[in-house]
DNA sequence: TAAATTTCTGGGAACGGTTTCAAACCGATT
DNA sequence: AATCGGTTTGAAACCGTTCCCAGAAATTTA
């Protein structure tokens, strides 16, 4: 196995020049003279020595680490901008480290505490529920963004598509082809995406013309299992509809799911239309039409925002747009 | 933000005791006189102490973070492993640090590789390619358990679930269903779990007295899209069966979707039954039939695992059986 | 009560780097 | 040849803990 540790004193001597040199090249900190730096660094690659990470981050203050804070791991969408974010992480000299907050407000503080005491250089949090201010609290001088979530404040610094308008973009499809009674399967309404996505249907009827029935909308709680609650109570209540709008697209299995128990069939009788475009989305029966959030893509900006502040270097926010991915689940009303 | 560091020094001084017997009663290396113990004890609450991680890292030689190699995250399956082995781990000391294989030896390799250069106290590897052997020469005298993949010499230190036994129970229900013509899809050959999983098809249709038809064999790469091109390839061959056992949830999905194109029913003309029982499976239309694997609970087991070498505790690893979850999409043979 | 143990305790050397500071070196100027 | 300003360089302090080693204190034993 590995030989003795490695040490930059063993650089050192090997290449005959003091310690201070060799950290010196490790960090181009100074200047240092070529002929003593290629010793150096022959020596090293001779000696295959890797610095202590530990030594490093005690001596310079830095732990070349960062943090990340997620909220109940498992969800199909934030697992996606957490992949995004390992994925930029990796093309970087910056281990992740992770803390789960499981949405509730109590445990994300604490797994910020945790990261901080780990000594992580920045985060990224992955959704959330506290607010800007309490963030900034808490981050204290560390650079930080959020993803998949907007802040107040926050502007520059949190990544997230604008659901209003992706959200009233899908309604319209849906009005486009001539569906007027649409039922809404809205998420948790303490979540702010939520209410934003309801709002996007809000908007999309009103600019339409057509009446908000308070009686087509259900609140889930983003869960399959709460699409198909939600599909009954519908169809217990009676109201007539011919399209459903499901503010994310494990409601939008649920509902589909319901609708085939009661032999109601998708998009013939009644369409559906989802959010996220989860990658199993494709290859529902049939095929779910969706709101694509660039969700990897999201999650490696979020990364790179934190890492430019770290470089102290500009970063522009990449557009990220989200996108209505037209499947089969919707059909034109005769 | 934070006051500036306390550091043990600082606890030490209004303790009125040296630095050693504040280490002392922090990691309870040897006893302390109450008295002392309770002044130490009171001083970091006071001081709101929390022992700088680095300095601890350094001066102890562990770093109380656990490695884990991941194989392309965002797997369904082996991401409910990884939440598993996080969970364990967020209920002890240990911070998990992740590095991603992506299926190729190479980088996987250097993933471990990274992982040592960070120190970590153990590793959990979340599938992979390496052998056991080469596996013993990289972690050195790290502890490390494997999840999700048997190797051989590593009996005790490899969690995972039976895969030919459950892979011939699958196929035992199939055959009692009255099916005797069942197409396998099986996934990429150079994967030890697909080469199981057609064993146990292989065993089932033996033990039944039923002929393999080579035929009715394809090999898929666990895809979606790999589970529709499979069943297009077999209409294609013209041979006929009455059931799909296909080596994952994935191609099952894409089965299904295959046959809805072409306008057979599930399960009336067709059966399918998949394996991983992934979160969605429930709510396919119909819902599926599939093997589920216990992931979360493997992932757990392989955390305790390692942490209970390094605690040098003894650890049994539980029971962890594969079940047949019998849903909707498989229907008696008329 | 003195001596012998046993239990605690403090001092100080690691751990492997970074960083400050002042000295050594350098070619260029007087 | 002496002086000068800018580069390079090495020595040593420091980062916050752990841990070894004596010595001090407390407890037994004789």
């Amino acid at each position: 196995m590995n030989q003795k540790k490695i040490t930059i004193q063993d650089i050192a001597r090997t290449a005959k020049v003091s310690k201070s040199t060799v950290s010196r090249v490790l960090n181009k900190t100074t200047p240092v003279h070529e002929k003593k730096r290629q010793a150096v660094l022959d020596a090293m690659a001779k000696l295959n020595f890797k610095p202590n990470v530990f030594a490093r981050s005690l001596a310079g203050g830095y732990s070349m680490t960062l943090g990340i804070v997620t909220q109940n791991i498992g969800s199909p969408f934030y697992d996606s901008v957490t992949q995004g974010v390992i994925h930029a992480l990796s093309q970087s000299h910056y281990s992740p480290i992770f803390a789960d907050g499981q949405w509730k407000p109590e445990l994300e503080v604490e797994a910020i505490e945790t990261l901080l005491d780990r000594n992580v250089d920045g985060m990224v949090m992955v959704g959330g529920n506290l607010d800007g201010q309490h963030l900034d609290e808490l981050r204290g001088d560390k650079p930080m963004a959020i993803v998949a979530k907007q802040l107040e404040g926050w502007e520059g610094r949190s990544i997230a598509i604008d659901n209003v308008a992706a959200s009233r973009n899908a309604m319209e499809y849906l009005i486009d082809q001539g569906h007027e009674r649409i039922a809404h399967l809205s998420g948790i309404r303490e979540h702010e995406d939520a209410r934003d996505r309801y709002e996007g249907y809000r908007q999309a009827l009103s600019n339409a013309s057509l009446p908000l029935d308070e009686n087509l909308v259900v609140e889930g709680n983003f869960s399959s299992q709460s699409g198909v609650m939600a599909v009954e109570t519908l169809l217990l209540r009676g109201e007539g509809f011919s399209a459903i709008f499901a503010a994310n697209d494990e409601m939008a299995y649920g509902a589909r799911l319901a609708l085939y128990r009661r032999g109601i069939r998708v998009p013939e009788d009644v369409s559906i239309v989802g959010f996220d475009d989860q990658p199993n989305s494709a290859y529902m029966t049939p095929p779910l039409t969706t709101v694509a959030q660039p969700a990897v893509e999201m999650g490696i900006a979020a990364a790179n925002l934190v890492l430019s502040q770290l470089g102290n270097e500009e970063f522009a926010i990449p557009e990220l747009p989200a996108a209505l991915i037209i499947r089969e689940s919707v059909a034109r009303r005769r």
